[in-house]
DNA sequence: CATGAATGAGCGTTCATTCAT
DNA sequence: GATGAATGAACGCTCATTCAT
């Protein structure tokens, strides 16, 4: 058999495409992404049919990080508050420690690149959060509202945080705090 | 540099600009954007020195509209609450008018386009609203954050309210209310 | 006004298009055509949208000038043979003068570029010529034959003409000549 | 160089040529057509060194295959004229039969990828054909005509004949035997 | 000032060919 | 020998910007 296709190469090419976009947004060039990655010019495309791919690609991984990184060590025994708690500080130290990951998944989601199969990946990459979200509102304020809304709402929320944080980085605890508390008088 | 002759012309490129950045993103060719408008695709650099140029200033056209409309019959002599409330139903009825208008003031805040000059300007325009909030959260659980922080978040309320009035018209009226209602919650 | 569109860019691109089809086939490079014409390789596209369309252009204006050289001087008065032996002259001076010319409409005309509208505007050019085959071949052994299919023999046998004339030059009278008696003797 | 393994997959590959060039022109990519004949990409190269040695054998390969066809049961004892018409029923069958491969031959020929020996090669192939061509001119108008002029013209009489034929099937056995009778002329 | 042709750098993508496995 | 990933030059075309008219 030939050489396998390498995942690492795959790897390198998202992540040179994340530093990419980060920089010199969605109109970064290919070429480069694929230098930056180590690899020839061509060889991007035997791993990402076009660009376009690519972006839907990075999009998705980018979103399941997340996702990941967010419902890491979930205490689920506690209470709702506590684990929505749990969540959010995730979330926040995700986005603290990975700003670039969250301005290339903002310009990818804010574009018309995405199609609607990734748009609905991503979605079910935060199922379980959706979940946690909708067993804290159910008897709160907003427990008539639809359910896309109260996510909606609710990463709107995050976003405002996250942006405030990143611009206070100082006092980015008391911020997040401030966020989280804000978040709980929307639903609970 | 003189100012270019004909006020018609400049907006009549804004406004071919905004139809064309709604369909085909910021990279929508200056040459479709002046045809549209009317006017030779060489004329649109009399008007906007720069394609970076005409974003900024369509940024700001918009952004200074969308303000405009949002305190249009301001009850200045009403409550808190209801002053607010008032200005949130502008908003919302604002952005289903020109659901266009709001895409692509997005797509913009959203950019590496826009000088902070321009994001200045932009904040500057919502002044009089910002004030509002400042008033409204002033004894509230939010009067120990920062001003922009509550900014922010009332920002990100409302786009999240029109995103989803905008996918579910038929209720846009219940959805308004409550955005309002969770809006409030967070403020006073 | 602005500068007008060059008749003489226009002819020169086509030229410099016919020289670089001669001698690299049609996959020669648009650029190279440019740089020939002295011409920015972008302002190619303002002449012609496409490289195929530069060569439906092409094709056309070389079968105009091709059928308009073999029509030159055709005495209307005389006998059918005899203004048939002239159009055959003019077409196979035609062909030693502008051998490039010749080889690059064959191309073109095998090529998968030409649009069908091209190719019956290629027809119509040579329609004078068709007309005479007609009143040649009304009494003659092919009286019975489509009339297509009298125009596509009588081109095979001049493209063969051509050919053994471009081969062997020094005695392409004598070529010519015995190409016009077969024809002869096919139609009437 | 050894013979690479299977002679199966060097027919496969010409074949899987033909096809692809007759839809998709010369520019046809080798990688489909190495898929197309169940072989890897890069095997295609093992077999023919560049895609111009594979289209030099597969012109050659074609060009055999037609000159075999034409002189099936060819009946040796017979009259000249009837052995030619015989002849010349074989060659408009096989077109009928095989018109992609006839495409495909023709726009090898027409193509600047075949060398000189590939050229003189498929002469030779049809070498058997010439020699019954001489035989029917020796005393025609045509005998003083040089040999590769007799064989051009009678080429080009059969290329028009079986376009034509293509063109309108349903009558195409006329249209074969209208040829040959001109061709006849020509000769005898 | 208005016009639109001219410019040319730049881009995404292709593809014949090579070569590690 | 077979495989198919890797390569990188090359290409057609676009488009912001300039400038002759």
């Amino acid at each position: 058999m030939a050489r396998p296709r390498s995942e690492d190469k795959r790897s390198a090419i998202l992540e040179a495409a994340t530093r990419a976009v980060e920089t010199n947004g969605l109109g970064a060039p290919t070429a480069g992404m694929a230098e930056a990655a180590g690899v020839a010019n061509g060889s991007l495309f035997t791993y990402f049919k076009t660009k376009s791919d690519l972006f839907n690609q990075l999009y998705l991984e980018l979103k399941t990080g997340m996702a990941a990184a967010i419902m890491e060590d979930l205490p689920r025994g506690a209470g709702l508050r506590e684990q929505l708690l749990h969540i959010w500080q995730n979330w926040m130290s995700w986005a603290a420690s990975f700003p670039g990951r969250r301005r290339v998944l903002a310009q990818l989601g804010a574009s018309d690149q995405l199609t609607p199969d990734t748009r609905a990946a991503g979605h079910a990459a935060m199922a379980q959060i959706a979940e946690l979200l909708e067993r804290s509102r159910a008897n709160g304020p907003m427990r008539g509202a639809p359910r896309g809304f109260v996510v909606a709402i609710t990463n709107s929320v995050a976003e405002a945080t996250m942006d405030y944080m990143a611009q206070d980085p100082a006092n980015s605890n008391d911020h997040a705090r401030t966020g989280f508390d804000a978040l709980w008088r929307v639903l609970a």
